[in-house]
RNA sequence: CGGGGUGUAGCUCAGCCUGGUAGAGCACUACGUUCGGGACGUAUAGGUCGCAGGUUCAAAUCCUGUCACCCCGACCA
């Protein structure tokens, strides 16, 4: 491409709404334009990422033998209804009708729609196993988009469902994706890490995700130091404390404690240990009623595990100021387990405590010493709360770690969930009708290209790992309309490449060379090629990487064979 | 949805408090001088100041409404 013919609409400042580092570079490079709240165009040097993404997902989709199809982005509603995801899935799904007044979705996901598809065309187990797919438009209806493509309402994923006879083949088929997948983002250059993961509005029992690792990626992600132990951190388990309960040795006392109302306040009040306090917190239950969780005072609930205690709303919500006052006769801030009644969910590391200071439902103060068992009844405890770092892995082997990811695929074993619902069902061998098993797999193609940024970058730009870079080489000519030494061997140099099938681009644009390196190293091109009278006297050419901080000189004959040396790497 | 903020040229922003001829830098066009790390000069071009009302002799500026966009938002017991 000669880019004085190519559209580089690169920008100096950084646009006033971008708050991400792949935001403000995409933007600055010229790869996507804002067209409303979560809704963005892609500029071709944007597009040429995105299409090496697509392209390196559907090679190896195809080489785990997924068929490609292609399905409308606009689905009728009675689907969505037959599948029960109708009353469910919430303000997320945009939905409208047309001029009959029918009811119609913008498509976040496709298990309807392929569901469908599979009970009309599938009939007989010998069609099984078939993993279909596509790469297609997505709208969910964020109530905040934010980061650009990271979170975009309209976004381009690769989804891939497949149908299996039974939950042998399905798991087998999983483990085909999660190798595709592996293969997927080993190829595209990216550190990732998969880990468990909470099934959430797609359902399903057995989920892994695929994260690029990323210091600002939205997940938390836990992994032990030993082991292959690795989960979100919405599933991340934590174990119970071994061994025998402290004993009791101090009697129950209420202390007034003016203003503190927050663990931190109260233990620097009183002087104990945030781990020998407990908090208890209200969330909204099921039937209009408030359910009690408590916690140590150094843990964080886990909005996912307690969202599937019976008798919680899910999703999970505080209860009002209000309500708790109904609930404790306590304004929020002083509330405790003793005396309450009604549902209390105890986590297993508050249950272990002894001599432990909790609220005591009067506004400003609190009981120490309080003992399970002696003050108040005996707890039955769970897991609800989040891992820490240090935590032992639920595993067995080694303690926790905690890392940021960014989720850009997520595969699921979803069992009979939909197939059950829309009646999608085979002959099996002895002639008997049987429902099958799906799994779906996705992949946020446009979160990849914002989540390889986030991760490859530094002060002067994008520095694109070699399979997603829009170009793979820049020459950049120094006076290329004033120097006909440079000229023909710019131009030659740009046509050997690209006989070659090397991904070029010739930066022939009228434009001082230090504009042309800012652009370049902006865009984030891997391997620059400056062409100028000073080296070419001497038969030589500049060469220099993208994350190099020196040239080096390469013979002009030889640059072609170098250049496809440093792309075997 | 609740709270906060911002809408002025393609981008970044000043001007608003205290009403009086709409500005700067970058980008764009032409010419000239430059030409190895985001050049300089000259001359152009580009804005119904988000939109709609209101107050006023006069509104980017004050008031009301509205729209758009951005940021924050249970872990507090």
């Amino acid at each position: 491409m000669r880019l004085s013919q190519y559209p580089i609409s690169t920008l100096r400042d950084v646009p006033a709404d971008a708050e991400v580092i792949s935001h403000q570079l995409m933007l600055r490079a010229g790869m996507i334009r804002r067209l409303a709240a979560g809704l963005y165009s892609w500029l071709p040097i944007g597009l040429k990422t995105l299409k090496k993404v697509e392209r390196i997902i559907r090679e190896e989709m195809d080489r785990a033998g997924a068929l490609e199809l292609c399905m409308p982005t606009v689905q009728p509603a009675e689907l969505w209804k037959e599948s029960n995801r109708w009353g469910k899935y919430g303000p997320e799904l945009l939905r409208f009708k047309d001029r009959h007044l029918r009811e119609f979705v913008y498509g976040p996901t496709f298990e309807e729609v392929i569901t469908d598809i599979a009970r009309r065309e599938l009939r007989s187990y010998k069609q099984l196993p078939v993993n279909f797919y596509q790469i297609q438009s997505k709208f969910r209806d964020e109530i905040r988009p934010r980061f650009g493509v990271m979170r975009a309402r309209e976004f381009l994923m690769k989804d891939a469902y497949s149908f299996h006879i039974d939950q042998a083949s399905l798991a087998q088929g999983y483990r085909i994706m999660y190798d595709a997948y592996t293969r997927i983002f080993s190829r595209m250059g990216l550190r990732f890490r998969a880990v468990q993961a909470d099934g959430g509005s797609i359902g399903g029992d057995v989920s892994q995700e695929f994260h690029v690792l990323a210091d600002s990626g939205e997940d938390a992600i836990v992994f032990s130091t030993a082991g292959d132990y690795a989960s979100n951190m919405e599933t991340a388990a934590t174990l119970a404390p071994s061994g025998p309960r402290p004993a009791a040795t101090q009697t129950l006392a209420k202390v007034a404690t003016p203003n503190a109302h927050t663990i931190a306040e109260l233990t620097a009040f009183l002087g104990v240990d945030s781990k020998q306090c407990v908090k208890t917190l209200m969330v909204d239950g099921s039937d209009g009623d408030v359910v009690a969780v408590v916690l140590r005072g150094d843990h964080e609930l886990n909005a996912v595990k307690a969202q599937k205690l019976p008798g919680v709303a899910n999703p999970l919500r505080m209860a009002s100021a209000e309500r708790v006052r109904q609930a404790t006769g306590s304004d929020p801030g002083s509330i405790g387990p003793i005396g309450l009644t009604g549902r209390i969910y105890v986590d297993h590391a508050a249950a272990h405590l002894a001599d432990f200071v909790c609220g005591a439902n009067e506004k400003d103060v609190h009981f120490t010493g309080a003992n399970w068992g002696r003050d108040l009844p005996e707890p039955a405890s769970q897991d609800i709360r989040n891992v820490q770092p240090g935590d032992p892995s639920p595993a067995g082997k080694g303690t926790l770690e905690i890392a940021r990811g960014i989720e850009v695929g997520h595969i699921f074993q979803l069992g009979q969930l939909y197939s059950e619902a829309m009646h999608a069902a085979v002959l099996d061998e002895g002639g008997k009708s049987v429902t099958m098993f799906m799994g779906c797999y996705g992949i946020g193609v446009t979160r990849v290209v914002a989540a390889a940024i986030e991760q490859n970058h530094d002060a002067n730009g994008i520095i694109w790992p070699e399979p997603l870079a829009p170009f793979n080489v820049v020459l950049v000519p120094i006076n290329y309309q004033k120097s006909e030494q440079v000229r023909l061997a710019a131009d030659r140099l740009y046509e050997d490449f690209k006989a070659a099938g090397i991904d070029v681009a010739l930066d022939d644009r009228d434009a001082r060379p230090g504009v042309k390196f800012a652009d370049a190293e902006l865009i984030g091109i891997p391997h620059r090629i400056v062409i100028g009278d000073r080296t070419l006297a001497g038969g030589k050419l500049e060469y220099r990487h993208r994350r190099a901080s020196e040239s080096t000189e390469i013979p002009l004959a030889d640059a072609l064979a170098y250049i496809r040396d440093q792309l075997k790497h």
